[in-house]
DNA sequence: GTTCGATAGTTCGCAGCACGAATTTCCGGG
DNA sequence: CCCGGAAATTCGTGCTGCGAACTATCGAAC
């Protein structure tokens, strides 16, 4: 079971980061792309999804900012707090890497039947909610089973 | 189902880290650790499992080995090649962690039952082996002592 | 309206990490 | 003997993550 699970993330990383690398990022900035998807999000916000302390989040966000893919905004609440946002150019290689990193991964259980998916992702799923995870990778679309809508 | 893996791989990791941590190495070194568990192992050998380029590789283990955790050792076949094995201390904290970090992974799944911690292994040890994981973590002996959660 | 503790972010210095390119040394076959 | 290739190391670069110290603001209490 420990291996497995330990075994398994090990997986996802080296995935996730082939994908990264193809589209001319570090996993880093491709999860912080990704947070940032569903909508701006201010930086301690950030540091608890990410599980980073605060220093660490000012320099993944700086870089992220040079790259041109994010944008920090001053918070018109609050002049001491900062929204990041994704910029246009951003947004979109959110999207291309978020849609390729799914289809990699997707693969990753090409072995089981559709039913066997089913239970995997129900247990993980149930595993990860039980241990409050963060949302730093978003659902697909749920509902259809091998479908793809936007 | 992909968000479900990730989401796993996330906190995986975390807790991972943070098992590292407390044992005062980083989670790479705590990986070179577990992976030379079993035995020695030459650098080409390390960089395939850890998927490391090998300037990567010499790096990690200079600095374990500065640790005094590892050790490198010629290897009497290959002039050229080297042997990379742990230290007695290397050993006994590798068991260390290795037991830590298992206890802290079993807990993860405290929600599901037994049977269904079963099938979530089975299913996630399939997905594993059929992706060809590198046994970047051993599969935690069934004599081995009594950890069996609750 | 000043004071004071908390909060949001940044800066700085540090050690580690991962990579590619170039290099050294050695193995093995022709 | 010679050369192609394999095993490691070195070097330079950029990224990561952290804690401690700092700035500036907020909000509440006085």
């Amino acid at each position: 079971m420990v291996a497995a699970l330990v075994r398994s993330a090990f997986l996802v990383n080296a995935v996730y980061a082939e994908s990264s690398r193809e589209h001319g990022i570090t996993p880093q900035q491709g999860q912080l792309l990704c947070v940032l998807m569903p909508g701006p999000c201010g930086m301690g916000e950030l540091g608890t999804m990410l599980r980073l302390a605060k220093s660490s989040l000012t320099g993944l966000v700086d870089r992220t900012e040079r790259n041109g893919l994010v944008r920090r905004t001053p918070d018109p609440q609050d002049t001491r707090a900062v929204r990041v946002a994704l910029t246009p150019r951003g947004s979109r290689l959110a999207a291309e890497f978020y849609e390729a990193a799914c289809a990699r991964i997707d693969e990753l259980p090409a072995g089981l039947s559709a039913t066997e998916r089913e239970v995997l992702a129900g247990l993980l799923g149930r595993v990860v909610r039980d241990n409050k995870v963060p949302p730093v990778f978003a659902e697909p679309d749920e509902g259809a089973a091998g479908g793809r809508g936007h």
